[in-house]
DNA sequence: CAATTTGGCTAAAACGTTTTCGATTACAAT
DNA sequence: ATTGTAATCGAAAACGTTTTAGCCAAATTG
């Protein structure tokens, strides 16, 4: 009932083991013959070798850690990474690879990210969503330990970023593109970085535009949270002179925004428009259905592993470039046109 | 650079390997001098052991096996499972296990689950959300292999339950505690064993309170899809004698269910209820807040997790009975009290 | 035909632990 | 002085692989 060891293998096939794990791992100094031998013995008797005694003797493990600290406690449900994780977790599984969460609290004593790491024997790590800064990440991502990082760059490891600031530029040019001058941006905390890039494409898109930044107002809200929206987009639309139309953190703040807009008896998309962020399933059901961006999880997450196996398999190679995966618009009914355009208001 | 060795250990201590690894296992024939000399030279050294070692020797991996096949092909972003694996990770991290995903793809060669499970030693397994009938987890669960079950029970193993059958019914007791005798029940899919479940503990309630199937109606929905409740409340609502309260798959459906309600001009609350089931936080946040059946995903994962690993630790122990985990009945704003008693249509 | 190469295989040492079984000492009891 | 008993420690074998170095015959070369 025990695992089948190779040397019950080699056994069977009346040759040595070196001879039977240099046929199973491809070696040339091998005959077609025996190899051929070898492979179908391994498959009637169901051997598979054991990934620890290999690991112990190679140092690779096939293991890949996967590195997160959700900002909102939320753990494996926060919405981005989860759709993150699954996509690394594909590629991987197709390549090989199984994956082990790293975090700082395995067993009793407190063991460090990069303890675990080493603990673990795995052959690379991904980090996603973490305070990049800190000096526990600083550890890992100047040992030897090959890491990916997602929305944030380290120069010596590979990167993958979401094109946050892309997105949001689009989306803006979007928006203006329907005849809007006077925009609210309600956007995240300003602890994040991808509300700093957001920002930042909110920005670049007025300014492409001539319009100037008297024109818009920027609030603080909070990530997925519709009750913050709630409150901020009943303060806006209760100014004297409101937007005509209000950018919102996400997708989740469109259940407040709605609620404000309909209890003042607002219609949406003709009075008031509204633009969400990561296009959620359920937002898409809803009516109107919310026009907002998506980020491209799945590529995100495929292109990080991809990225960190061959940086794995190929120490020797220079370091990749950044890259950049682009969002996609997704045109809802939330925007509507501005017909009676607005009169811009300049210095 | 490399990792600091049990040898390394021994040398900076002046002692021999085996008295090192007695010393910091905990074994009674050394003495409380060298063994605490021993761990402040392996605190000041960063002295962890190598997991990979450790496990060939002892073949325990405190690696538990996580095995899921999601039937919507959401993955990981699959709510219920998210939140489920969060808790299970938790409590496994803080009794020193990591956890890795079992899948039937690993790498180019297709290997079974339990070929997985050996491949990596994990020392127990956990089943949720599997078709537990399929030959491939029937392969794994005669194994040797600790597993732990949730929402189904070999008795061979401990298994825990999310209390369907009873949540459903406190939901329907509610419903029917606020006057409702017509009643709808959109369930999910016929093949899932939950919605059996469901369906169960729905007719339970009907039965203890005197309402006869004829008063009910049942119609199959799918799970997580707004639109297909959409369409079925509206037919109901078109009936010539409809229901008063509708009961929906999961919160999913609300968002379709609001969307009918609204187009045919129906109160929410008053001259129709709903209640959903799920609690996912969004609905939470919508308007009439939805009433709901939330499962505790924390306490299952916690407690499959806690199972297994007294499984795996205490082998002898028999086998614990299952475990029901209740739910807890949200009681929102949809579901309304209706006061002029609709008549009771009896045989 | 001798010398060299080549093809095909094996022996054995590692990888970093744990654990069994002895070995050594000290000290008390006979 | 001999024996017995604890109390500590160490030597060495394992766990299941991979991989280096080497062996032997056959094939090729000069």
């Amino acid at each position: 009932m025990k695992h089948v060891t190779i040397r019950d293998l080699s056994a069977a096939c009346g040759l040595s083991v070196s001879t039977v794990s240099k046929a199973l791992n491809g070696y040339s100094d091998i005959s077609d013959e025996t190899r051929q031998a070898v492979i179908s013995a391994a498959a009637e008797l169901g051997y598979f070798p054991n990934a620890t005694a290999r690991t112990l003797k190679t140092s690779r493990s096939h293991n890949l850690g996967v590195l997160f600290v959700d900002e909102y406690q939320s753990g494996l449900t926060h919405p981005f990474f989860a759709a993150l994780l699954n996509a690394f977790k594909m590629e991987a599984e197709s390549r090989g690879y199984d994956i082990t969460f790293i975090s700082s609290n395995l067993g009793a004593s407190a063991m460090s990210y990069l303890s675990h790491c080493r603990y673990r024997n795995v052959d690379g790590v991904c980090l996603a969503c973490v305070e990049f800064t800190s000096p526990a990440i600083r550890e890992l991502v100047e040992s030897a330990i090959p890491c990916v990082t997602i929305d944030h760059v380290f120069n010596r490891w590979p990167s993958v970023l979401s094109d946050n600031v892309g997105g949001m530029q689009h989306l803006t040019d979007y928006v203006i593109s329907r005849g809007h001058r006077r925009i609210a941006f309600v956007h995240g905390q300003r602890n994040s970085s991808v509300t700093e890039k957001r920002i930042t494409g909110f920005y670049r898109s007025l300014e492409t535009h001539g319009i100037p930044p008297e024109n818009v107002i920027l609030r603080e809200g909070v990530y997925v949270d519709p009750l913050v929206s709630y409150r901020i987009t009943n303060e806006l639309l209760s100014m004297s002179d409101p937007p005509t139309c209000i950018l919102l953190p996400d997708d989740h703040a469109y259940i407040g925004a709605m609620e404000a807009a309909v209890q003042q008896n607002i219609k949406i998309g003709r009075d008031i428009s509204f633009a969400g962020f990561d296009g959620i399933s359920m937002t898409q059901s809803l009516h109107p259905r919310l026009t907002s961006v998506q980020q491209d999880t799945e590529a995100i997450g495929r292109e990080a592993a991809r990225r960190l196996i061959e940086c794995v398999e190929k120490p020797n190679t220079a370091g990749s470039e950044p890259v950049t995966i682009p969002c996609k618009l997704i045109r809802g009914e939330t925007v509507g046109e501005v017909v009676n355009s607005a009169p811009v208001r300049r210095p």
